[in-house]
This record gives structure tokens, C-alpha cells and sequence, in this order.
RNA sequence: GGGCCAGUGGUCUAGUGGUUAUGACGCUGCCCUUACAAGGCAGUGGUCGGCGGUUCGAAUCCGCCCUGGCCCACCA
């Protein structure tokens, strides 16, 4: 008998659907378990990194749920931003320049809801119990009109304000960029040494990647320690090409030893120019345009070049007129935009700002408040609070997001902010509250719109009905958990405690929940070029929804993991186990009404499965409640496996055939705890079994709307001498399979020795081993000879300290028979007795007989071949 | 340059002071035992990255170093 895991995947996952088992009911606030799922972007198809993810914040939802938890686990979907606009402007061929605003605007909105049908298909068939009752997406004008919303009381506060000063520019995306979406990447490039000349011919040599801004340079600084300072400083020298005259100063932060240790200051190259022209207050000279293309203050030729296309131009100017001394290759780390990589600018250019700084405290104190799993990703939010330096820049030159919701007056520059009751509003499109400025100016519409993270660091307001219905806020918020990836730590985490923080006083969430990335097979990063790029979809069709979800839960929470196929492979495995398991308990309660009562008598074997169930429950429980789901599935699986299939089923099967209240209770209540507490990890195989052999008996409507497992309790001593009993089965398994004795094939005679009495279990024993004729050797019928003595380590040590190795040394040594004698030694004038400190190793002979030995850990089988 | 994480049989991996270091994959041998041969049983295989320290005892704690990954950082 077999089962087509593709076909009850479909099945269950339409019927899940059609009877809205995830769905969140608004009107059960009591017992919410809230996730703020990562509304995925939706710019293209998921990969194995999100299949991984959204399938471990799955794990959460489900384990949840079970718990009785009204979960709220919404399907939601990222749509703003660049990226999209980037996908439509390489799909149609045009840049959204060329086109008319809003029409463009238009283009992108259908190109992600193809791809938000698509995703949603895709989370189905990985079976994610997303609740599409609580849909949103974060361009749609009820998501948009929060954003605003969100914006205009920060506003009035006086957090936000209009700014003109440098910000980092993306010249290919013509936007203003945060400082959390430069990303820093390691790039070649050559260091020029330039010769500027001073009046007297001292040879001064400046070393400069950036040539080009030559024409920018108004000043010249050298570190205080340098030699020659007391020579240069206060004098002039005289730029080459442009023949300026600039002032040469000394400043601390210059290292003598790069380059020449002379640098030259010009607008704006890096950051460095940027404090530098602060500190002496220059002019602001812009080199560069927005588009990333020289500006006339260069002059010559170089005036509307590109960049790169303007160094190489004035490196062969400079070189014609002897001026360059040398040039070397050095690597340096250049800003780039984090979406196109192209390398960032700094460019001066109004924008708006949301203060940051006043605030880090304040986010680190919010921080603090809540769990982090794992602990060590707060560190990353700390590194990245304490090294900001700028407020955040909210205000994007670019189309496809939010609007930013205000007007200004033509004349007197005064703002208007948009009604909140008006919201949500386009100012490019929708009138101004007021028709004229109070000094009776025009009112300009804002062009400009928010960055994306403005709208997704609301995720937690929006999903708890913020500023819409006050009792759900109430109990809807903190959410109880934040799942998300290390990689934007910087930016959603950090703006969303910022934001919500600032908003309503209180933290976002309580849990914060951090997933690593998914490697390729090798360890090393996916990527297109390299061919090694995993495709989930692919995956799952090829070994369905289960195994890829087996996988994912072998991963470990925070950090990277390498996808791993034959993870896969042992998800189609369990599976199997599982369900042959399963199939096997559900038939053995065939017949049965409801669920099984516990009787009042249960074997030992009953209470030894039992004391390991409660085990692992117990264990599985504590890990998921600290969403260590890597370390509950495999508990969970073990336990099927290793000791619910291979051990207690064998010795339980006698006992099954005669319809044994207790075996069936045991195996009823292990069986079906064992399914639920897989549930969660692989929800299509387990909902199969639920359905088939245990709803009739206990009657919820599907597996992952049932109870979670609870610890039942056990009889200690029973469940050791259960333990024995099982060992005593595997002990002859073992002997027969050694010595070539097929496994149904009764055993005539055999003994026990142990020192648990195992003579009220012979039926337990004899049943599943088809021992004949069992004995239980009395002590005089067995001689035993010693062959050895172990230190007890954990007895000696705490006991003895020091002298420890004096102990461990003698039983080591002595003759073992010496030892059972009573040897004592003398330890620091105390008389101690060796055998108290030692395990004694036998060597049993039975009846004056040679005979084979099974030794384990709680008994001894003695067993003889038949002749 | 700073920070974080990791380094355990051929491969992947569990294990935050106490007997003989866990399990999986692989490999070898045996077994169709009536839930499962994509299964079961047994075996093979490890100087726990290196050096030093603390301790009676270290894969585990401390220090230094090496290797890999990630995050952060202005070297013109």
C-alpha cells in the first residue's frame, strides 16, 4: 500500500483552503498569536532563500495555532519601489522619463500583480498557512494612506524638515539614496600621483583616485606630524590644469603614510570632503550632475561627460603636460546603490528628512525589550545604531511608491501638509487643502515620493489596525512576533522600531526572529552566473511540499545554510516512516469508537514509550517556543523513528493481535502525539494521517487546528524496566542477526541478568523475541569473572579534587577481583574503599557453560546457539 | 581596521566541564521479520582547526593564532 505525496498535497492544500482552516478571526482578541509576515516584494518569482524563510515563519504559524492561538498570519505583498519600476523599464524598453508619469505608474502596478498571482500560487503549493483574509499590499491606497498618515504626525511633531545638503545620489536610478541602502563593495581603481606646484618649486606630489574633480579642489591638507608641515602649512599652492591658488592646511585625520600624505580637499568625493568642507567652511562646488555627468565648473572638454569617461580624459591631459609623476592599482571600497550597484554620489539637492539621530536611545531601549532569537542579531542593530550619522533621507526622485503627501507655496516656500482625513492623496494629481498659500502663492504638488522602507516600517501599525479600530489596535499591539532576515537588519528592523516606536510609545513586537541566507550545495552564494541558482518550485514539484519543508526545518535559525538535497531526500523518507506508522497504528484501532481511555494497568514497555514521548514533547516544546525548530523536528523524528517504529512497535505487535486495551491506548495517544508534533514541519503527510486514522477518534477538523501534545505521565519504574524489556528485543535481534539466526526463528532457551526484576514481564519479552523457555539465572548459578574496572568519574572527581588521579589510578590498575574483595587504598590518611568508586566489567558463565553474552546498558542476555 | 558567527569521521551534523563524542549520507556484511527493502540489524571510519592556560577532569571555559562566512568602517 502506498500513498502519491503530489496528489494529497493538492488535495490537502485546496481543502485547507476551502474550508479556511488559517483564517484569522477578528472577533477572538483573548488569544492572538500576531506574525508580522515580511510582505514579499514583488518583483519576481520566489527562490529557495524565501521558500526557506516564509516556511520557517510557517513553523511559528502552525505551531501556534495548535496551541489555540486565533493566529494572524497574513498573506501580504511588497509593491513599491524601484526595482519594479527598473523590471517594467527593461520589459517594455523605455525609461520612465519618456513616458508620462502616472501612465508609467500605471505600468508597474500591473506588472506586479501578475507576479503578486504568481507568488500566491507558489506559497500554496509550499504549504504556508498564510491568511488571505488579511491580504494587503503596500501600494494599495489603504496600505498607502497609513504611510501618509504615519508621515503627517511626525510632521507635526517636528520631526521631519526640508533639508539642502549632500545626501548619497544614485546617478543611474536619479535618486536620493539612505545611508542603509549603500552598500560598500571593494573596487579597483588606480591612485594618481599629481603634481600641483607651490611658488618657490617645492615638489609637492598629491595622491588622488578621483582626478576629475580636479577643478573642485580649494584646498590642500597635510597631517600635523608630517616633516614638512611647518614648511607647507599657511602657504598656497597652485592646482595644475586649472591654476588655482589654494591654501594648504593642517588636519589630523590625513595618514602621513598613504599616498603622499598630502590630500587634496575637493566637492564633493567621499564623506571625508564633505566634513572637511564643513569644518573650513568652503564652498559647496558641484562637480557632478544628477544624471552622473560632469558639470560646466569643470570646463574644457570634460564638460558632460560621464564619470569614468571625464578620469580618463583628464588622467591623458595631466599626462601630456608631464604633470602625473606615477600611478598605481590600490582596491578600495566604493559606495554603491544597493539596487543597481552602480557607484553612489554625493550631490547637494533639497530633500526630506525624518530626524534619526535624537532617537538612537530610544530604539536601542525598545530593542532591548524585546527577544531576540537568535540573541546575537541585536549586536548588528547596535553596531548599526551607533555608527549612524545622518538623519534619514525619506524623499525619492522617483514614481512608483507613495506620495509624499504635501504641497509647497512657488512663492514663500511655506509647506502644506496634506488633511489626515483627505489621505490617501497624490498631490501630483489632487488639489491642496487650501487653495493658496496664506501669502497668496501658488501651492506646488511634491513630486517627490517615499522611500519604500517608509511604508514598510508601518507593517505592524497596519497590521494591527492602527488609527482604524482602537479595540483591535488595543489588543493587537506589540505583535508577538517579527520574522525576518539578517540582510536588513539596518533598514526594516531598525526603521520600523524607529517609526513604530516614535508613533505609539510602544515597541512593535516582542519577538524578533532572525533567518540567515541560503547557500548552494557548495556553501558559497547562489548566483545566476554561477549556475548554481536552486529553484525551489522545481524542487517541490519534483519531491513535493513536505520534503522541501523537511529541509528548511533542518536549517538552523540566524545562520547561513547550504541547501542540501539529501535533506530533501530523507523529507520523502520520513514521510514514508510516517505514514507506514501511522497506517499501522490506524489499523490496529479499526473498530474502535472515539478515543482510546487510559486503563488502569499499563506494561512497562507502555510506560517506557510514554516516559520517552513525554521526553521529547517536552523537549520539541521548549525549542519551538524559542523557534528552535531545527532542534524540535529532529527530536520529534528520532523519536518516530528510532524509537516508536524500531523499538516499541516490534514489542508491541503480540500484544496488537489480541486487541490489548493498553497497547492500543499507548500506541493511539504516541502515535497521534507524534503526527501533531510533526505537523507543523510537514503538514501534507500528517493532515493524510490525521484524516485517515485519527480524526474519527478524537474528532478536531484537521490536523493543524488540533491541540498540541501535552506530557501524560508515566510510572518512573515501569518505564526503566519497559527500557530493559526493550533492550533485552534488541539484545537478541542483535545475537540473531550476528549469528545468522532468522529473526522469526524461536529462541529455545535464554537468561536474564539484570538488576531490575524483570520476571512479571515474560510475556513481554517472550512475545516480541519468541523466547521459548526464559530464565532468570539466580546469582549462584552464574559465575562471573571480572575482567575489568572503570572509574566513575562524576563520583571521584567533585569528591576527591586533587587526589582524583591517586583513585582513578588504582582502580585502573588493580586487579579487578581485588577490588570486588574490598581493596582499599590510603588517600591523605582516609581509607578508601576502591569498589565504591568503580564499575566492574563480567565475563558471565552460565552452568558451568561457555555462552554468548548481549550485554547493554540494563541487562544481560544470555543465549546459546541450538544444536 | 572593528564586530559577530562558525571550524567535530570522506561529506553534512548534535553536543556550553564528568564513563566508550551524537546522528545522517557514503562504504562493507547479513536479513523479504505479516507498517515500511526508498526498510531492518551489524560493522567501517574522528589527533573535536592549531598552540598555550584554568581544572582532578576540556569538543565544551579563558587567551593567542590560523581558516571560512557575514555585518560594519572615510583612507584621499
Amino acid at each position: 500500500m502506498g500513498y502519491d505525496q503530489k496528489d494529497l498535497e493538492a488535495r490537502w492544500q485546496d481543502w485547507w483552503e476551502a474550508e479556511e482552516i488559517y483564517r484569522f478571526d477578528p472577533e477572538k482578541l483573548e488569544n492572538v498569536y500576531s506574525i508580522d509576515n515580511p510582505p514579499r516584494y514583488a518583483s519576481g518569482g520566489l527562490h529557495i532563500g524565501h521558500a526557506t524563510h516564509y516556511t520557517h515563519i510557517d513553523f511559528a504559524a502552525r505551531y501556534h495555532r495548535m496551541h489555540g492561538n486565533n493566529v494572524f498570519f497574513p498573506l501580504c505583498f511588497d509593491v513599491n519601489g524601484i526595482p519594479i519600476e527598473e523590471r517594467v523599464e527593461r520589459k517594455y524598453g523605455l525609461t520612465r522619463k519618456e513616458i508620462e508619469r502616472h501612465e508609467f505608474v500605471k505600468m508597474c502596478e500591473e506588472f506586479a500583480e501578475n507576479n503578486i498571482g504568481e507568488m500566491t500560487r507558489q506559497f500554496k503549493i509550499l504549504g504556508e498557512s498564510m491568511d488571505p483574509s488579511i491580504f494587503y499590499q503596500t501600494n494599495a491606497e489603504y496600505y498607502r494612506r497609513l504611510t501618509q498618515i504615519s508621515f503627517i504626525r511626525l510632521f507635526d511633531r517636528g520631526l521631519v524638515y526640508k533639508g539642502e545638503r549632500p545626501i548619497n545620489w544614485c546617478p543611474r536610478c536619479m535618486t536620493a539614496m539612505a545611508d542603509a541602502e549603500v552598500e560598500h563593495r571593494p573596487r579597483k581603481t588606480q591612485l594618481n600621483y599629481i603634481h600641483f606646484s607651490l611658488d618657490d618649486g617645492f615638489p609637492l606630489v598629491i595622491a588622488t583616485t578621483r582626478p576629475e574633480l580636479l577643478a573642485t579642489c580649494q584646498m590642500i591638507a597635510i597631517s600635523p606630524d608630517d616633516d614638512r608641515a611647518d614648511k607647507l602649512v599657511g602657504r598656497k599652492a597652485t592646482t595644475p590644469i586649472y591654476n588655482r591658488e589654494v591654501e594648504i592646511v593642517a588636519d589630523e585625520k590625513v595618514d602621513p603614510n598613504f599616498g603622499t600624505g598630502v590630500v587634496m580637499i575637493c566637492s564633493i568625493g567621499d564623506r571625508d570632503d564633505l566634513e572637511w568642507i564643513n569644518k573650513y567652511d568652503l564652498n559647496l562646488e558641484i562637480a557632478i550632475d544628477e544624471s552622473g555627468h560632469m558639470t560646466d565648473i569643470v570646463g574644457y572638454e570634460l564638460e558632460g561627460m560621464e564619470v569614468p569617461r571625464a578620469r580618463i580624459v583628464m588622467l591623458d591631459r595631466l599626462s601630456s603636460s608631464g604633470l602625473i609623476e606615477r600611478a598605481e592599482d590600490i582596491e578600495q571600497n566604493v559606495g554603491a546603490c544597493w539596487r543597481c550597484h552602480h557607484p553612489m554620489e554625493f550631490i547637494v539637492k533639497p530633500q526630506w528628512f525624518l530626524k534619526t539621530m535624537p532617537f538612537k536611545e530610544q530604539v536601542m531601549e525598545a530593542a532591548n525589550d524585546m527577544r531576540w532569537f537568535p540573541e546575537f542579531m541585536k549586536i548588528r542593530l547596535k553596531d548599526w545604531v551607533d555608527s549612524l550619522q545622518w538623519d534619514w533621507v525619506v524623499s525619492r526622485q522617483r514614481y512608483f511608491a507613495t506620495p509624499i503627501p504635501l504641497w509647497e507655496c512657488e512663492e514663500c516656500g511655506e509647506v502644506v501638509i496634506a488633511r489626515e482625513d483627505d489621505c490617501y492623496v497624490d498631490p501630483t494629481i489632487d488639489t491642496p487643502p487650501q487653495a493658496k498659500c496664506s501669502c497668496g502663492g501658488s501651492l506646488i504638488g511634491c513630486e517627490d515620493v517615499f522611500d519604500t522602507w517608509m511604508d514598510s516600517s508601518i507593517s505592524p501599525l497596519y497590521n494591527t489596525f492602527w488609527e482604524r479600530d482602537e479595540k483591535l489596535f488595543n489588543a493587537l499591539y506589540p505583535m508577538s512576533l517579527r520574522p525576518q532576515a539578517h540582510d536588513i537588519i539596518r533598514t526594516w528592523a531598525f526603521y520600523t522600531i524607529l517609526r513604530d516606536t516614535l508613533l505609539t510609545g510602544e515597541k512593535p513586537f516582542k519577538d524578533i526572529m532572525m533567518d540567515g541566507f541560503i547557500l548552494s550545495e557548495d556553501g558559497t552564494p547562489m548566483h545566476a552566473s554561477k549556475g548554481n541558482v536552486i529553484d525551489p518550485i522545481g524542487v517541490l514539484e519534483e519531491h513535493g511540499a513536505d520534503a522541501l519543508r523537511y529541509y528548511a526545518a533542518n536549517c538552523a535559525l540566524g545562520e547561513d545554510n547550504a541547501f542540501r538535497m539529501k535533506d530533501v531526500t530523507r523529507g520523502t523518507r520520513l514521510c514514508r516512516k510516517l505514514f507506514n506508522v501511522s497506517s499501522f497504528i490506524g489499523n490496529s484501532l479499526e473498530g474502535l469508537e472515539g478515543a482510546p481511555e487510559r486503563p488502569s494497568e499499563l506494561r512497562p514497555t507502555d510506560h517506557w514509550i510514554l516516559s520517552e514521548f513525554d521526553a521529547v514533547v517536552s523537549k520539541a516544546t521548549a525549542s519551538c517556543e524559542e523557534y528552535r525548530f531545527d532542534v524540535a523536528m529532529r527530536e520529534a523524528e528520532y523519536f518516530l523513528w528510532h524509537q516508536l517504529a524500531d523499538h516499541y512497535l516490534e514489542l508491541i505487535k503480540h500484544r496488537v493481535r489480541e486487541n490489548d486495551p493498553a497497547a492500543l491506548y499507548t500506541l493511539y495517544t504516541v502515535g497521534l502525539g507524534t503526527v501533531k508534533l510533526i505537523a507543523p514541519f510537514l503538514p501534507h503527510i500528517t493532515e493524510e494521517c490525521y484524516q485517515s486514522w485519527y480524526k474519527d477518534h478524537e474528532g478536531a477538523k484537521s490536523v493543524h487546528v488540533s491541540s498540541w501534545p501535552v506530557e501524560l505521565g508515566f510510572d518512573a519504574d515501569a518505564a526503566k524496566k519497559g527500557e530493559a524489556v526493550s533492550q533485552v528485543a534488541a539484545a537478541v535481534r542483535r545475537w540473531k542477526s550476528e549469528n545468522g539466526v532468522a529473526l522469526n526463528q524461536p529462541v529455545e532457551t535464554a537468561g536474564i541478568v539484570s538488576e531490575i526484576d524483570l520476571s512479571d514481564c515474560i510475556s513481554d519479552i517472550t512475545g516480541p523475541t519468541s523466547i521459548q523457555d526464559l530464565q532468570f539465572p539466580s546469582s549462584d548459578e552464574i559465575e562471573t569473572k571480572p575482567t575489568g574496572a572503570k572509574p566513575k568519574f562524576d563520583l571521584i572527581g567533585p569528591e576527591f579534587r586533587g587526589d582524583a588521579g591517586m583513585i582513578i589510578g588504582a582502580i585502573q590498575s588493580e586487579d579487578p577481583v581485588a577490588i570486588i574483595g574490598g581493596r582499599t587504598i590510603d588517600v591523605g590518611g582516609k581509607e578508601v574503599v576502591l569498589k565504591d568508586y568503580a564499575d566492574i566489567q563480567v565475563s558471565t558463565v552460565y552452568k558451568g557453560e561457555a555462552v554468548d553474552t548481549e550485554e547493554e546498558e540494563l541487562v544481560t542476555v544470555i543465549l546459546t546457539k541450538n544444536e
